[in-house]
DNA sequence: ATCGTTATGAAATAATATTGCAATTCGAGG
DNA sequence: CCTCGAATTGCAATATTATTTCATAACGAT
């Protein structure tokens, strides 16, 4: 939690490098969206992002933020966490990879495994996923599923709420 | 595809078997909605299942379809695809397991890995995510996560898509 | 029979997300 | 510099998904 902030301007600064190499538009809508998410360190919806962009007037335009988004998910940059309706910043954008976010059910909070855990998982799940003969571009056959993206969300509970459940379990006794 | 049909009365009766030993009411609203998951074969969203339920009057009672889903998600009778903001009844309901859902990103078909296939990835992912120290349950150490379900969408296109895509690519040059 | 719990009925509304079209900006090529 | 096409933004309206609140009814155990 505490690192979120160190972390912060490396991603922004990241991002833009990798903008600049890819040719990509990284517009002051775009980065804005990018920076909040940043610089909160958490998994953000839509409508909180749009309400920190321009107080409670711009909240009537959603296409704001989803545009925006849309771009940075299509990019690798932020990763939608669909269990919680929020958008995260990437922690190592650019790198491709699948994430795997561990989600808390109680507070929502998100965390994204780092890359060393996660290549193990993904992995393990591509040699599933392919049955053993989608493992080509052998489109079209029956039974064959072509994955294009894994997402991996992990529901359970983050230290702190785990440590409140356990006291609100023992007030219940 | 062709085996939703011979599947669908194993789901209703493993279902009821299972409410009966655990001494779950599986309610007529909730039955209902089971039997049109099952009967379907595929994901729907819970507007699609109201409008089966009642026609377009009951269209407007959106809690009847999603108390019936809760109960069902709860008991692990049915899965909910985030994704693809769709329900799917679980293909081996009864047993406790993590699922693992191929979703088509172009017409939204959802299929269940079995159960051989998730053991796998399912262990994988919590070797990786206790980190070694969440194995008991230690809960409130800092950086330990608790889990208490897997939620693995990967998605992809299933072999229809791939072969409409492959066309579509082709008709572009 | 009664009581606490669980499930249902009903209306309203919250929260999330998308669509369509017009206006503008950007970047490349002439 | 100018123009063209593609990508981006502004804006309004609306679609879709999901939840909250309170009241009523059914169930199950004492």
């Amino acid at each position: 939690m505490g690192d979120a902030e160190g972390r912060c301007p490396d991603i922004i600064e990241t991002v833009e490098r990798v903008c600049r190499e890819r040719n990509l538009r990284l517009t002051p809508a775009r980065r804005q969206v990018l920076e909040l998410l940043a610089e909160e360190g958490k998994a953000l919806g839509a409508y909180e992002l749009l309400r920190k962009i321009g107080g409670d007037k711009a909240a009537a335009y959603p296409p704001a933020a989803y545009r925006a988004l849309e771009f940075l998910q299509r990019n690798g940059f932020v990763h939608r966490v669909r269990e919680a309706k929020r958008f995260v910043a990437c922690s190592r954008p650019g790198e491709p990879h699948d994430p795997v976010l561990l989600v808390c059910g109680s507070c929502g909070e998100v965390e994204e495994l780092p890359a060393a855990d996660t290549s193990a998982i993904a992995s393990g799940i591509s040699a599933e996923c392919g049955g053993g003969q989608a493992s080509g571009v052998g489109a079209g056959e029956s039974g064959c599923f072509l994955e294009t993206a894994h997402a991996i969300e992990i529901v359970g509970r983050c230290a702190p709420c785990s440590a409140d459940r356990v006291r609100t379990e023992q007030a219940r006794e």
